[in-house]
DNA sequence: TCCTATCATGTAATTAATTACATGTTTTAG
DNA sequence: CTAAAACATGTAATTAATTACATGATAGGA
C-alpha cells in the first residue's frame, strides 16, 4: 500500500491519552489496537520525527538509571486539531485482503476436492480467533465502568467478535452446501 | 504494505481460465474481483514482465487493425503448478484496515457527541454497499447453472453480502446503545 | 469526417511497510 | 552475581502500491 498514512492519526490518538515513548507506542500494536492495525518500530520512530518537525507532537528527554535516554512524546494543540479533524472526516474502507477468500474465488467447480480441506483449515483458524477474542473481551471489559471508560474500544472488540462469528457461520454453511 | 505478492497468484488465476492482455487483466479489478482485491495497470504490466521471465506465463503478439500490438498472455505449466501449490497452502489474513473502526477505537466516552453522526454516515455507506452487492448477485447468479460454474465466485459474493449485513446490524445495535 | 470513448502499453516518482541490521541499557529471576 | 528478557532507539535495504506522466491506435456514433 502506498500513502493514506493513517498511522499518523493512530499515534496521535494514542498520545492523546498519555505521553509515551516510541517503544510504548510500538507495544500498543502487540496488544489491543493490534487487533486491527499494525506497525513496527522501524516505521514508528522515523514517523515520530517527521510529526515533530510538523509540530504535531513534541518530546521531552527523560534519563533512566545512569545513561538510558528516553523520549517522552506528547501531542501538541496542532496535533489535537488535526486528529479531531480526521475523526470527523468521512472514512473510507480499504478492501480486505483475505487470502482465503481470494483462493476461494478461483475454485470454479463446486465439486472440487480442494474445497473441503480448505474450508476446514480456515474454520479451525477462525474458531480459535473467536475464542481468543471472547476471552479478551471478558478480561478487558469485566465491568460496566470499564466499558464506559473505553467505549470505542469495547465497540471495536464487539465488532471483531461479530465478524469472526459471521465468518465462522459462513464457513459452516459452505460445508453444508458441498 | 510490502511483499506477499499475492497479485501474482491473482493474475495466474485469471489467466488460468483464458488468455488475456494486461489491459484485460487490469479491467477485472474494476468489476468482480475488485470487490476484494485491487491493482492498477502500472503494477500489472511490470509484474507480467517479471512473471514471464520466471516462465510462469508466456505471451503471443497479436496485431489488431494496422499497427496496434497486443500481448496475449497465457499461463504455462510451471505457472499452473505454483498456482495450485498456493491454493493448497495455508492462508493468512491481513488485518483489515477499516478507517471507521480505527476512529471508533479512539472515542473513549460513550456520551461523545461525535459518535452518532459518525455511525449514521457509516450506516448509509454500508447499506448502499449491501444493496449494490445484492443486485450484483442477482445479475451474476440468476440460475443454478451459473452458480455451479462459478462456484467460488458465488461463495465469495455471498460472503461479502453476509459481511455487509453483519456490519449494518452492528451499526444499528450501536445506535441503540448510545 | 471528425471526435470521443475505449483499447492498449508502458515508465517515473513517491510513499508505505516489512525485514534485517545495529547498538546499548536496565530490570528481573535464578 | 550473572544471564536472559525486556527496554529503548535508531538506520538500511527492499518491495508493494499509488499517482502521475506519456504515448498512441481503434471503433463507433454524430
Amino acid at each position: 500500500m502506498a500513502q493514506k498514512n493513517r498511522l499518523k492519526y493512530v499515534l496521535l490518538g494514542l498520545l492523546k491519552t498519555k505521553k509515551q515513548t516510541g517503544y510504548d507506542l510500538a507495544k500498543s500494536f502487540d496488544s489491543d489496537i493490534g487487533e486491527f492495525w499494525n506497525a513496527n518500530h522501524s516505521q514508528i520512530y522515523p514517523l515520530l520525527k517527521r510529526m515533530e518537525e510538523d509540530k504535531l507532537i513534541g518530546h521531552e528527554d527523560v534519563t533512566v538509571g545512569q545513561k538510558l535516554q528516553k523520549k517522552q512524546y506528547f501531542i501538541t494543540n496542532k496535533g489535537q486539531k488535526i486528529f479531531y479533524a480526521w475523526l470527523k472526516s468521512p472514512s473510507d474502507l480499504d478492501n480486505t485482503h483475505d487470502e482465503f477468500i481470494l483462493k476461494l474465488f478461483f475454485i470454479d467447480d463446486a465439486q472440487s476436492p480442494l474445497l473441503k480441506p480448505m474450508i476446514i483449515t480456515q474454520q479451525k483458524y477462525h474458531e480459535e480467533k473467536l475464542q481468543q477474542l471472547n476471552t479478551q473481551f471478558k478480561q478487558k471489559f469485566s465491568t460496566q465502568k470499564k466499558i464506559d471508560q473505553n467505549f470505542g474500544h469495547s465497540l471495536v472488540l464487539r465488532h471483531a467478535i461479530d465478524r469472526e462469528q459471521g465468518y465462522s457461520n459462513w464457513l459452516t454453511e459452505m460445508l453444508k452446501l458441498i
